[in-house]
Formats: C-alpha cells, structure tokens, sequence
DNA sequence: GTCTATAGATTGATAGAC
DNA sequence: GTCTATCAATCTATAGAC
C-alpha cells in the first residue's frame, strides 16, 4: 500500500522546490526583496506551504543553509582533484569559480554574499554559516598538494578561498577588473606560500 | 545679510544627516531593511526630506555612492604611504582594513557588501560601484614599491584588495578563520608577485 | 500538508500647509 | 525645504476549510 509513500513524496517534493525557489529569487532580489509569498508561488505553492515546513522565512534560510553546508566544499574540491597538475588545478578553481558560465550558476555568488550579510546580522544563523565556510578550508585544505597539517592546508585555502572572493566581486562589477594572468599567477603564488615561507 | 547662508548651512547639514545615517542604518540593517522613514528619523528629519533632497532611496544610495567614490581610496592610501618599510606596510593594511577597532568602522564592511550587491543589481548603479573600485586600484597601485606600469600596478592592488575583501568576509564570521601570520604571509607573496614573475 | 482569506503592520510615495 | 497627513500597495503571519 504505497499510499503514505505518495504523500511523503510530495511532501519532499514541495519542499525541495521551496529550497530550490529560494535559491533562485533570492540570489535575484535579496533576502529581504524575497517575500514569502512570491518563494511560494515560485514554488508553485502558497505562503502556507512555506509556514508548514520552515515556520516562516527564516526557518527556510536556516533550512537552505544547512543544505548548502558542503555543497560548496564539494564541488570545488572534486574539481581540484580531478585535474592531474598544478596549472590545470588553478585554471579550473578560476574558471568554475570566478567566471562560470553565464547561464545556470550566474548567481551564485549573488546568494552567497546575500547569505553572508544575512548571517552576520543574525546571531543564531551566524555559526550555521561560519561552520559551512570551515567546511570549505578543511575539504579544500586536505586536497592541497604540499604535505602541510590540518591547520595549515586549512590556512592557505582560506587565502584561496578569499581571493576568489575578491576577485569575483570586482570583476562582477568590471569583467576587466583584474587580468587573468595576474589572477592565476597570483594563485599560484598562494599555493606555493608555504614552501616558500620555509625557505626563510 | 546672512540669510542666504545659513539656509544653505541648514540645507547642506540636512543632507550630510541623511548620507550619514544611511551609512549607519543600511550598514545595520541593509539597503531594503532601511525604510526611507527610519533613514530620516535617524538623521532627525522626516520622509520629505528624503525625497526633496534626493527624490528617493535610490537617489541617496547613488549620492552615497558618489560621495564615498574615492574615500576608500584616499584612506588606503595614506596609510600604505605612511608606512616606512615592507612589513610595516602590510601591517597597517591588516590591521586597518581587515580588523578594524571594534567602534567606529566596525560595520564598515558591511555597507561595502550591500552596496555591492545593490550596484549587481541595479545596471544604472554599477558603473558608480565599478568606477569606485577601479580608483581605489589606481590610487593603491600607484602606492605600490616595485616599478611597475599602471596597468600591473593596478592588477595588483586588485589582488591585494580581493584578499582583504575575502579574508574579513572569512574572519568576520570566525576570528579564527586564518592565522594573522598566513595572511601577512600571503600579502607579502602577492606584492612581490611582480619580481617573482620575472624570475621565470 | 496545502489551500483561501484575512488581519495587522509597514512600506514607498504624494499632497498641501507653513 | 520641511513638515503632517494620508493613500495604495505590500508584507508577515494566522485561522480555518479541505
């Protein structure tokens, strides 16, 4: 008798596409320019569903967010090992990271930095995403080439991790920002900061 | 007959108010958060005089934006210029910009982000953003030691930049996110990027 | 669990007195 | 230029039918 499957496959359903409608028009409009009325409905639900299943707007975002918690780490880090030399490594986190084709993952960075501000701002959501962002250094850190320890690795992809930050907020705003070579020899030049520092 | 002028002191103070408490206020609460009430509230006037002095939130956004073009860019400045050595240098753009005291400036980065994101957002906004990011490249880049021409001086304060940009955005969720000594490392390995370069 | 309907508060923006 | 008063739209959240 499948009929409570049916009723919990839906149930799973309007959530993921409530998860899935949220990523989209808040990386859009913004946290706050997202109203749950128009989360539901981009869902193809209304803002009850959204009250039924996360209690509100923040219950989603706090949702969304432990969702994501190593997505990121993830994908980049499957990306970085995939590649067999240290040029092809950079060449791939720039290309995935900092120009991504301009059609599925344009916004990305939008919700990322829409999530940040949410965070910083509140206090109970804050260690959800600094948890993430640790997540990240030590996935990221482990698939780095030198044979450094758990707190370094972590150290020198947090340095990764920052300057495509960086870099993809100004060329957000000036695609010519910064070239590509400077971009990738500066990189390359994190990545090998710890040999070099040994060598002082 | 000082009339004229102090109706000119009142109407400049007036808009001073506005521009400061919109730096407050959408560093505390964001740009959608901030209503154009609250914003004249805080700078003890009311909702007309958001709209007589600037005919809207988004006109004093873009008067914000104008009016900030090229502080970063001057404060950076100063204090790179300031520095006598290498290391003193790098340690003022640290501790200035990345972990700035904990009263006046704290929510600085903050307004940066939400600004940033508004200017993603809004096409007639982003060329003010934009062309205040490209300042601030220009006016470090002149600051930098090595000789280099304008255009790789500038694509390396860009670096520079995006480094302090991801860094705080790392330590402003964990203090504890990367060492201070890695990240001065770090800064030091992207200002002598130039010369290593050379060396290949 | 999802819907409709709605309450109650807040928003951006305008009109008119001063 | 600044204020008070106000409109129309929009928002979050809840109540109740199914």
């Amino acid at each position: 008798m499948p009929v409570g499957r049916t009723q919990d496959e839906r149930k799973a359903e309007t959530r993921q596409r409530l998860l899935q409608a949220a990523v989209e028009l808040i990386a859009e409009r913004g946290v706050a320019g997202a109203s749950v009325d128009a989360l539901a409905e981009a869902a193809d639900r209304t803002s009850g569903a959204v009250y039924a299943h996360f209690g509100g707007k923040e219950g989603l975002l706090v949702a969304l967010l432990d969702e994501w918690k190593d997505a990121l780490s993830v994908a980049v880090r499957a990306e970085f090992e995939a590649a067999s030399d240290e040029r092809e490594r950079i060449g791939s986190l720039w290309q995935n990271f900092v120009s991504p084709p301009p059609g599925t993952g344009d916004a990305w960075t939008l919700l990322e930095h829409e999530l940040w501000l949410y965070a910083c701002r509140n206090p109970e959501v804050r260690p959800l995403l600094a948890a993430r962002y640790d997540a990240a250094r030590r996935a990221f850190g482990t698939a780095l080439p030198a044979a450094l320890d758990a707190r370094e690795s972590a150290d020198v992809a947090g340095l990764l991790i920052a300057l495509l930050l960086g870099l993809e907020m100004q060329r957000r705003l000036d695609p010519d920002a910064v070239s590509d070579e400077t971009a990738i020899a500066a990189l390359q030049a994190l990545l090998r900061l710890p040999e070099t520092a040994e060598r002082v």
